[in-house]
DNA sequence: ATGGTAGACCTTCTA
């Protein structure tokens, strides 16, 4: 079972370019992030018409998330739970109905600049309602795969010049140890699990020559349960992306599971 | 060098 996880920058301002990706890639399932529109302006025909099942958990101008499958999906859940008054659109969950189960998450954490602002408060109570939502999610002994842009660099091998981010709020103290927290729940990190090189980034900024100069991080991961860890077989994070035609600012990170349980959990 | 670019959209916010 092939998922994916993107970040497109607003999915109507690229669709042709995504649509070509996905016919490419062709993954069984999709995360996308930062949609940038409501549910009724996703270009849903255009994912169905290649096989796709879509979810999405949308809003005006801003953030939006997306869940796409060739399996069937279930017991959707939209926004995370934790606290009634926040209407952002950030985090969408299903069950993928594949003949091994798995559910998947599209993450949209927030960005939380500038530093010292209410911006960055709100990134941290983010991050810990996440972090008790995914631990519950564990008690039920399924496969679970939390994919998206989480907006952090875990560590400064995942900079290529960190000293450029020590005041953004992405490579923080507080943030990176906040992801610390939701990995050591008991998550495995697709990227360590692989044999991606050092300096796999998923992320370029548009500004002052990034792309050019490769001065990327890497901040979109597909974070594995012990029952989706197990079925690890690869991880590709699709860099050529970058280079597409009006491209996002992020690449697609692909992580292929097998399709069959392990035989532990079955005992 | 404190810039630069991109997207949605009402003049500015978010990233």
């Amino acid at each position: 079972m092939r998922i994916a996880t993107w970040n497109v920058n607003s999915v109507n301002a690229r669709l042709p370019t995504v649509l070509d990706w996905f016919s490419e890639a062709q993954p069984d399932v999709a995360c996308l992030q930062e949609i940038k529109c409501v549910d009724e302006k996703f270009p849903r025909e255009a994912f169905e018409d290649l096989g796709y099942n879509v979810e999405t958990h949308g809003q005006k101008t801003y953030n939006g998330v997306a869940l796409l499958s060739k399996f069937p999906l279930s017991d959707v859940r939209r926004g995370l739970p934790g606290d009634d008054s926040d209407d952002q659109a950030r985090y969408i969950e299903a069950l993928v109905e594949a003949p091994a189960p798995v559910r998947v998450a599209s993450i949209y954490l927030p960005n939380g600049n500038p530093l010292g602002t209410e911006k960055f408060d709100y990134k941290l109570a983010w991050f810990e309602r996440l972090r008790l939502h995914a631990s519950d999610l564990l008690t039920h002994e399924e496969a679970v795969a939390l994919c998206g842009d989480f907006n952090v660099i875990p560590t400064p091998e995942d900079a290529k010049n960190p000293e450029a981010w020590v005041t953004d709020a992405l490579f923080q103290p507080e943030s990176r140890e906040a992801f610390r927290a939701l990995k050591w729940l008991g998550f495995a990190d697709s990227h360590e699990l692989g044999d991606e090189p050092a300096g796999t980034w998923t992320f370029w900024d548009y500004q002052a020559g990034a792309w050019r100069r490769d001065h990327g991080i890497r901040i979109d991961f597909a974070l594995l349960s012990a029952l989706a860890a197990d079925r690890f077989r690869g991880i590709e994070t699709h860099r050529d992306a970058r280079d597409m035609e009006k491209p996002s600012d992020h690449v697609p990170v692909v992580v292929d599971l097998d399709p069959e349980p392990p035989a532990w959990s079955m005992r």
